[in-house]
DNA sequence: TTCTTATGCATAAGATTTTTAGGTATGATT
DNA sequence: AATCATACCTAAAAATCTTATGCATAAGAA
């Protein structure tokens, strides 16, 4: 099964998301977690993934912590408390979004 | 409740499968479609609509018909065949998304 | 031992899709 | 006479993504 696209906006609903259930994560393993968690249907790519952490980092939604792993750095990311905040709302905001979907394409639809 | 965004990628869909629905329909009736559907939830822009109403039918999924009614015109959009079949791989793809998503941010969503 | 793959970060150019902000015009209501 | 609803439209800017590229280390295969 070819890989179904990423609507445009949801990527950093996903980062928020997974972080606040990870505590913390880098950014290689948030690339990696998706295509897991998916079975490789969504792929985050760098070049979208690396400007979008760095973008919540400046709105104040993300704590930086670096560290050094097997020589290698690693750019560990968590939620700061607004951060925390932010993605409930975002969180409700895909919900709501997914049920208006539903109500516009398929009022039948059974996700389970 | 403020409206939710609409996540860049769903106007399209959205539009795809309002005409399957409903065989034909205009600019403004879709506008109002989407309002009335999700209570205002979304709501389509003008400016974001006809763009991609035109595109649409640029890329041979849609036909156009003008009508005139109370001395105002109205462009009636339909599918093309091609179009009804690109329908059918945008739902998939959308509910494919949505699937995605649900394990992404919440394994346990109990939508509908 | 050299080549490839995986890990890990990053940026820049371009494409796509949207918002925002206008514009035109008719008919109905206040 | 002014405003609102209907009905079309475009252009500039913003937002978000893909594609392409770059650098570097470690591990595994050839």
């Amino acid at each position: 099964m070819a890989n179904s696209k990423l609507y445009k906006g949801s990527l950093n609903t996903i980062i928020l998301k997974l972080l606040d259930e990870k505590g913390k994560m880098y950014g290689y393993e948030i690339t990696q977690k998706v295509k897991e968690l998916t079975k490789g249907e969504l792929k985050i790519t760098e070049g979208a993934l690396y400007p979008a952490l760095h973008k919540l980092e400046a709105e104040g939604l993300l704590d930086v912590e670096v560290a050094k792993v097997d020589n290698r750095i690693r750019k560990y990311y968590k939620l700061t408390d607004r951060g925390e905040k932010e993605t409930v709302n975002r969180l409700a905001e895909l919900e709501e979004f997914i049920r208006s979907m539903q109500n516009l394409v398929n009022p039948n639809w059974s996700i389970q």
